[in-house]
Formats: C-alpha cells, sequence, structure tokens
DNA sequence: TGTACATCAGTGAACGCGCGTTCACTGATGTAC
DNA sequence: TGTACATCAGTGAACGCGCGTTCACTGATGTAC
C-alpha cells in the first residue's frame, strides 16, 4: 500500500496536527502512540516510518503548535490578546488553545530537548507581543519585553489555576474575570480605570 | 506482620506524605504505586490496606500539600510571599514545592473530585494572603481578594513558565526576575519605582 | 494477670491490560532501461 | 512510452515491560474470658 510523496507528506503533517491537538487535551502520557495513530486515521504501525519515537512526537508536535502564532497572536495587539487568551472560551477548548498553558507543567518534567522547544515557544511569543507592546515616551527599551513576560506569566497561570478547578466551579470564572481585568488595568495609555472615576 | 495502630496511621500518613513529595516531583502518571510504596519503605501490596485507589491517594495527597499552607504562606506577608514563592530555589525543589504550580496543569485532566481538592486549595491561599493584602484608604472590601488571585496566578505561571525551559536556560531565570520584579513593583504603599525616579 | 483466639497491616506472587516498539508482509509508487 | 524491478508508506500480529489491582498468606497486635 505505498503511497504518493506527497501523500505520504500530507499523512506526516496530519499525525503531527493531530497529536498537537491529543496533546494539548489529554497531557503527553494520556496519548498513546496507537490512540493517536488511530484518531488520525491509520494503524499504529506506521507511525515508526515517520517518528524516530514518541518523545520525537512530542517535541515536534510542540514545535507546530506553540510557532503556529498562539490563539493567533500575531493579528493582536496586547489588549486582544489578553480578551482572547484569559476567557472561558480559551480555558473550555484545550486541544486548539495555548500549548503553553496545556503543556507547560508536563515539559518540566520532560527531556532538555523538549524543554528547549518550549523556551523557544515562549521566547518567540515574548518577541512578538513585545513589540507591540503600547510605550509611553519615557519607556525603557525592554519595557516592552518585561512587560509581556509578566502578562503572559499572569495569563497563563490565570488559565492553568481556571482549569484545576471543577467544571461549573464559580472560582474557575472569577479566577479568569480577576486577572483579566487586572491585566487590562495594567496596561499603560488608558489611564488607570479605577472605581473612583465618576460621571 | 502486624503492627500497632499507632504505627499503622504513621505510616499511613508517611506514604502520602511521600507520595505528594514524588506527585510533585514527576507528576501522578510518573509515580507508579510499586514506585512510591518502595520508597516509603513498603511492598506495593499493603497499599490498598490504606487507600481505595491510586486516585484516591492522588486526592488526599493533594489536599496534604495543599493544606500544609504552602510554602508557608501563613507566616508571610505578601511581599514575602512573593520573595520566597518567584524564586530559582522554589521553581528547582518541586517535589517541597507549591502543588499548584507542579500540578495545577495535570489536575485539568483529573477527575472533578481531584480538582475540588484544589480549587480548595486555591480558595484557601487566596483567603489567607487576601486578609493580608496591603491596603490604602480607599480601598474596596473585596480588592485585597482581586489583588491576590491575580498575584497568585502571576507566581504559579511564573514559575510553570520558568520550569517549562531547560536547566541553565538564561529565559528560565529572566520570567522568575523579572515577574517578581514586577509584582513587588504592582504592590501599593512603596509608590512606583520606576525608572525615572532620579536624583 | 494469663491464656486462646480473632483481627488485620504488611508481604510478595500473580492477574489482565495497555503501553512503546519491532517486524514480516503488502502492494502501489518511483525508477532504470 | 512501455516493461521490470526496487522502494517504502502503511498494515496488523507480536514483543517485553510496567502498570494498577487482587489475593492467599504471615505473624504481631488487640480482645475476650
Amino acid at each position: 500500500m505505498r503511497v504518493t510523496k506527497a501523500q505520504a507528506q500530507a499523512n506526516r503533517e496530519h499525525i503531527v496536527e493531530t497529536a498537537s491537538e491529543m496533546f494539548r487535551e489529554r497531557g503527553f502520557d494520556g496519548v498513546g502512540v496507537a490512540d493517536l495513530m488511530a484518531a488520525a486515521g491509520f494503524t499504529h504501525g506506521g507511525f515508526y516510518k515517520h517518528f524516530g519515537s514518541k518523545a520525537d512526537l512530542m517535541a515536534e508536535a510542540s514545535a507546530c503548535s506553540l510557532s503556529k502564532s498562539m490563539v493567533g497572536a500575531d493579528s493582536l495587539d496586547v489588549p486582544g490578546f489578553i480578551n482572547v487568551y484569559v476567557t472561558r472560551e480559551h480555558r473550555d477548548r484545550r486541544s486548539n488553545g495555548c500549548t503553553l498553558a496545556a503543556l507547560g507543567g508536563d515539559a518540566a518534567r520532560q527531556s532538555d530537548d523538549l524543554r528547549t522547544t518550549f523556551a523557544e515557544g515562549i521566547e518567540q511569543l515574548v518577541r512578538t507581543l513585545g513589540e507591540k507592546y503600547p510605550t509611553g515616551p519615557d519607556t525603557a527599551a525592554d519595557e516592552g519585553r518585561k512587560q509581556m513576560i509578566d502578562l503572559l506569566s499572569r495569563a497563563v497561570g490565570a488559565i492553568v489555576l481556571s482549569r484545576a478547578c471543577p467544571d461549573d466551579s464559580a472560582l474557575a470564572d472569577e479566577i479568569l474575570e480577576v486577572c483579566r481585568a487586572e491585566m487590562l488595568a495594567s496596561l499603560p495609555g488608558d489611564e488607570v480605570v479605577s472605581d473612583s472615576v465618576g460621571p
């Protein structure tokens, strides 16, 4: 049952794509090679024609989903990013959400190789969004980068904590709402929107 | 080889304690029942004399480490908490560190029961520290709570992201340093310590 | 207090199961002439 | 362009292994008299 080179390449990409979704949904340990290949529409034996090991695929699938301009960060400004990232929709759709939030905790226990992939994903996202960080006149050169590192940590932390709560938990929603509001309020430009502003 | 009731109870507690450390170090899936019992100094067969299942122990071990006034939060004020939590020492000592940062990502894929345990841990920590949040004269009643939810998300996110980077990664350290500085700077009282303040 | 018996924490072999990985095989694709 | 053969993506059975869990057994502890 040989297949054209183009088809084989397309199949390989489809497997990586499927894996990146399944890993985000169930974690690295929660997805078996046979599981994954079946979900992609193949039998498990062919797996090793494409990848050296499951660990190799874990790195490739992570690189794929990390580089894919997470949650469409490329086309968003900073407030837009916050309003897409720190939401129930993102929390509840793990398989299409940010890899850092879905697999960051698991990555800590994986090989240096895999963690290097994650570090590159973080660096890229910080760069992409740091350039768009709204700056005032007296802003230091690397202020955008610092603010984005902090903002990304807040965003990832909010999603991780919200997902760690049970379904239909009031706390889970509260975490997202509070963090989103605080993050937006911390951006410069708007000038502090506080409760003390009257009509 | 029966053992006194007191000894059995002590053994049980020792198993829970050992489990809570091992789970934080290797994740729920990374610790086997036989592994764990051996580490605690027993054979695996006795496990089910103490616990109904591995899942039961996961919940109990999480509750144990979450309730144990994480990282000594009880005795710390808010800046003290930040200075203990958002550090390389905490990042590098997973087995004794915060359960939210170590297992929050894994908890998302576990039972509602386990997630309820996590939600209670979050709620308790937010309460404990929220009460200590430094307040100004015009502070709203629930401002401390909101600030602590945001602060906890930032702290957890910073540790998760830092741990997702390879060992000896400059980015891993940068994340902690930037986030710690930003978190401390965001606290009221000190009055904004910015770069533009000159002599 | 001393004896006889029931309890049960801890042992270690065994269970079925699913895992990651290997391998002989198939047959359409790609290539050489 | 047409034929002959090598390649190799995909198949599905099989591998050893470690997992969570069960169970018959041991023997000191706890209890009844």
